[in-house]
DNA sequence: TCTGGGGTCCTAGGACCC
DNA sequence: TCTGGGGTCCTAGGACCC
């Protein structure tokens, strides 16, 4: 059996354990930039706050009902979500992190597993103060499932463990919140006159692979109990690395652009090091913003081959300043840069060029000292001085909480 | 004025090989 | 008048997830 545990309103939890006074209150967490509604607390969903809807539409709503906003503190939610998937881990030795609040986990050979379905959730909300919900199915399709349903349930727990118990949920549960059907196959589902998970499964194979292909087949089978998509314990490493963010106003200029990017490919050589790969293909684009329809739209990208596959900061922040350069156009205002590696490959086989003098060693030393400081002293302590100090472009964030659990300066006072 | 960021997998079609 | 059969690799675009 899996089971999927996952927090509920997340973010908003996390926002809550520090502010225990919001508890009943509406509140709300703002994706980066302060841009749009991305978690919200149960009383915010039932004024009528949509998932996604871009902030500035609600303030007059939010205002209104005073309810509580937060822009969004990754650094807090990150450490939360380790001390959740710690916790969860004591339960079971097979557990997948599946994302930031969900979880993952296999339970074999174990009977009363309602009883320790609610000793699970009942012990991790304890020791961690975020309140979760719990689905167990013999799939992680069904245990999706199950934890969907888990959630509009007064105890938090659903367990689908026999055929007449998958088959009653299947029927009322709606294809649009199935994994795997998205906004695309939820209209092409509903032109063929198909609206619940029953209808779903009642359709031959052949069928299904023709209108939704492979992946379609898999959901079908683990809807009737057979496994397609199995746990995965390991994380592998990643395919592409990607930094992005918008900027917190338009800029045509392009020393702060220069800045900007600098600081997001500085974010993605950490990264790339954290997954000891090196990148062989660096890409970067600049937007403009697609929104603004009075204002000129320009879009380009350039993908860069790397002469060597490499981590370290200097050489990633050179190649994507060379490309950025590359691109630029200064009859625009743009109000993001993205930097993109791929072509991937572990750090430990990397093969060198014959044909190219290369710094890398010394650079890869600059980065590990910079990773070393960075980690002790705190992030962004020491970096390249392209950076800059200003920083003008960088995003609106007004409502951010302390990092309470991260940084020493921050840790909640009791007087 | 103000609209997020980071990933994966699959398919079709083109270029190329023998 | 008539123009094969069988592959691989790569990319763009579309679908999905959180």
């Amino acid at each position: 059996m899996f089971a999927l545990v996952d927090g509920n309103n997340f973010y908003v939890s996390c926002e809550r354990l520090f502010r225990p006074e919001l508890n009943g209150q509406p509140v709300v967490v703002l994706s980066n930039n302060d841009g749009c509604i991305i978690s919200r607390s149960n009383e915010a969903k039932a004024l009528g706050i949509k998932m996604g809807v871009p902030y500035f539409k609600v303030t007059d709503l939010i205002e209104q009902e005073k309810v509580a906003v937060f822009s969004s503190n990754y650094t807090l939610y990150a450490d939360i979500s380790a001390r959740l998937m710690n916790n969860l881990a004591r339960f079971t030795p097979e557990v997948e992190v599946y994302s930031i609040d969900e979880c993952f986990l296999t339970f074999k050979g174990m009977e009363n597993l309602h009883t320790y379905a609610h000793y699970l959730r009942e012990s991790v909300i304890q020791n961690t103060g975020i309140p979760v919900s719990v689905g167990l199915g013999p799939t992680k399709t069904l245990a999706k499932l199950a934890n969907k349903i888990a959630k509009k349930s007064t105890s938090g727990v659903c367990v689908l463990d026999t055929e007449e118990a998958i088959t009653k949920a299947t029927q009322i549960f709606p294809i649009a919140d199935l994994w795997g059907i998205g906004r695309a196959y939820q209209v092409k589902l509903e032109l063929e006159g198909i609206t619940t998970a029953a209808q779903l499964r009642a359709k031959p194979e052949q069928w299904i692979k023709h209108q939704l292909t492979i992946q379609g087949v898999r959901l079908w089978h683990e809807l009737w109990g057979r496994t397609c998509i199995p746990l995965k314990e390991v994380l592998e490493r990643k395919q592409a690395i990607c930094t992005s963010r918008s900027f917190g106003k338009l800029t045509s200029n392009l020393y702060e652009l220069i800045e900007a990017t600098t600081a997001y490919a500085s974010r993605l050589a950490e990264k790339l090091r954290a997954d000891t790969s090196c990148a062989t293909v660096l890409t970067v684009q600049l937007l403009t913003n697609r929104f603004r329809k009075d204002l000129a739209q320009y879009n380009p990208a350039i993908s860069l081959a790397l002469s060597h596959p490499i981590n370290n900061t200097p050489d990633i922040v050179k190649a994507s300043v060379k490309g950025l350069k590359s691109i630029y156009d200064p009859r625009f205002q743009y109000s993001k840069v993205a930097v993109i590696v791929t072509g991937l490959i572990p750090e430990q086989e990397v093969q060198l060029n014959l044909f190219t003098e290369w710094n890398g060693p010394k650079h890869n030393q600059v980065s590990e000292l910079l990773d070393r400081i960075n980690q002790y002293y705190g992030s962004g302590t020491l970096r390249l001085a392209s950076e800059g100090f200003r920083k003008r472009w960088a995003m609106k964030r007004e409502n951010v909480s302390p990092n309470y659990t991260t940084d020493w300066g921050d840790i909640l006072r009791v007087c």
